[in-house]
DNA sequence: TTATCGATTCTCT
DNA sequence: GAGAATCGATAAA
């Protein structure tokens, strides 16, 4: 079990540590774990000598992202794009809204509960098999394969159950580069946010923001 | 293989 | 009312 300092410094610092560790949901359905693969970091209102213009909590603490001002160590879940769900941890102190968005995972066990929760999001659709390296690549599929939800999850500590984390093996080779999706010079190459484990398959494809400075 | 676009609803301005 | 820390299907090359 990760202890509850691990995530007191900054997201910067500790989206790289990430890699590798096992994080497992549980539910009454069963549980789900998986292998952090791809993090990245978002840094919002308090944090030292940055300003993050792609973070949620930019212009300071909403409704909406109130669990990132809360302690470290505890799950701030949103939904977006009116069907997803994506779950980071809140790391740095009370007052400090700074957390890492969990992007991808690779499943290490309750491969079937992870397959019918993204089946049953689909609608049910199971003619196309999902491969077990997809089950948790991308922040929504990630959400979806270990069951996360706002109403049930969101500003719940990692720390205890639901959630279990646990040290794991960290990869080899950490690649470094522009996050996915986040609009302007925050999207760019001067904020190298995000972390992946070189080479694993389970990690998702690029996706440019809007606006974005190419060099 | 790469690029574009629709789905769907919540949040903040 | 606009845009969103996305995904997956479909179109284009």
């Amino acid at each position: 079990m990760l202890h509850r300092a691990f995530f007191l410094p900054p997201a910067l610092e500790v989206a790289p540590l990430l890699l590798g560790t096992y994080c497992t949901v549980s539910s009454e359905e069963g549980a789900v774990t998986i292998r952090i693969t791809e993090t990245e970091a978002y840094h919002g209102l308090g944090t030292a000598g940055v300003r993050d213009e792609g973070a949620h909590a930019k212009n300071g603490k909403t409704a909406r992202n109130a669990s990132m001002f809360g302690p470290p160590g505890h799950a701030y879940v949103y939904f977006t794009y009116g069907m997803h769900y994506a779950i980071n941890f809140v790391t740095s102190p009370e007052g400090v809204a700074s957390g890492c968005l969990i992007r991808s995972g690779e499943v290490v066990s309750g491969h079937a509960l992870a397959r019918h929760r993204r089946i049953l999001k689909r609608g049910g659709n199971a003619q196309h098999d999902i491969p077990d390296v997809q089950l948790a690549r991308g922040p929504g599929n990630l959400a979806a394969a270990l069951g996360v939800e706002r109403a049930t999850h969101d500003g719940r500590d990692l720390l205890t159950a639901p959630f279990a984390l646990e040290p794991g093996s960290p990869p080899k080779h950490i690649a470094q580069g522009p996050r996915v999706g986040v609009s302007g010079i925050a999207g760019g190459p001067a904020f190298p946010w995000r972390f992946w484990e070189h080479g694993a398959a389970s990690v998702s494809a690029f996706r440019p923001g809007k606006n974005v400075p190419r060099t």
